[in-house]
DNA sequence: AATATATGTTACTAATATCGTAATATTAAA
DNA sequence: TTTAATATTACGATATTAGTAACATATATT
């Protein structure tokens, strides 16, 4: 049934799988090849027939985990929908696991000669945040937004406040992260008062 | 101010925390003594003056956060209170971090050949079960629980229960952990049903 | 069935990381 | 000032991991 392409993809993604797991709980560095091979039930030959070293199979992980961030982000902006409800849907993308990259692994990656990978998540950050910045450009343009605002502090708002839906003690406050986030998204777009400008 | 004798057990106490900070998140294989140290702050001579190895400062803290469950089990059944409100409050406990052994911690333990740390967790395990077997029969003899109801039952749902309490799927349904662990306490005592026996 | 290809197993060396100790320099308390 | 504790550095011994090779086995293709 299966061809033998089929099987070293399936192979090649249960070792990117297995990595991505156990780099998001311990860093890249904690993690050893013999590990992850046998988190994915894969002999270590398998493994090196596949990737040449650890930071090439981090590397990938890395890029797949950017580019489905990149990807969500596209496809929740090219719907037909407002602006604020766009805005909803990017803070509650935030909140699945695999939108924010962990500690441990940012940690391994911004300590020692990670250059590449250091230089692969900057590269990423550059380009979505330069996009982020039109679309918020363009929806200030609109009238979505009120005009005496700056976009850099809006930038820093939204990461703020995306980076609070993983808080617990929000969390506690809200009672749950779905009502947490309805919670912030909220605070993002009308602020506290009752009264609400236009 | 600060006698050495002072100094000596402020730097084993810290690096008793980091150690067991870090063995927490990645167990004791993947945690080496330069870490500890360095989360410590404090050199490697000094960590090698308090602790022979690493197994040595593992069982210690093993030990501690054993002791402390036990402490703090006693210390709720020794109150004037009900046998509910005791029941409710040992459900509580096992809420707090320290209180169910981190799972990365454990399978170091029960892997390579730390037989030691093995035993201590087996030995405890023993005594705390045998002591709780022994509240529930007295409650049992007096009547807080019903009587057609086996020990060893209620000592397999009383586990089942307090561990319920960290899934986040409960924690989802009843909103935050203070409404979960009522939930389940109720649930523990008095079941589904409206009309309640005595 | 025969063949080719992918994978598993084992064993091994090289490279690296970690351990544990000693000697010396600094710091802080008595 | 004297004493004890700690930091720093360097180092050899030990343990772990990386990476490769040779061969055996399994699976798909022809």
């Amino acid at each position: 049934m299966a061809s033998q392409n089929e099987n070293i993809n399936k192979n090649r993604r249960g070792l990117l799988e297995a990595a991505r797991t156990l780099f998001w709980k311990h860093g890249i560095r904690r993690v050893t090849i013999q590990e992850i091979c046998s988190e994915a039930s894969v002999s270590k030959m398998t493994f090196y027939r596949q990737f040449t070293n650890k930071n090439e199979i981090a590397a990938q992980v890395l890029r797949d985990i950017l580019e489905k961030g990149m990807g969500d982000y596209h496809r929740i902006m090219q719907q037909e929908i407002t602006f604020a409800e766009k805005m909803q849907q990017v803070i509650m993308l935030k909140n699945e696991s695999t939108n924010h990259i962990s500690d441990e692994f940012v940690k391994d990656i911004y300590q020692q000669n990670q250059t590449e990978l250091r230089a692969m998540i900057e590269s990423y950050q550059h380009e979505i945040s330069t996009e982020v910045r039109n679309d918020f450009a363009q929806a200030q343009q609109n009238g979505f937004i009120r005009q005496d605002v700056e976009i850099d502090f809006i930038m820093y708002m939204m990461d703020r406040l995306t980076r609070m839906i993983l808080d617990e003690k929000l969390l506690a406050l809200c009672g749950d992260s779905q009502q947490a986030i309805m919670e912030v998204t909220r605070f993002f777009f009308y602020g506290i008062l009752t009264q609400q400008p236009t």
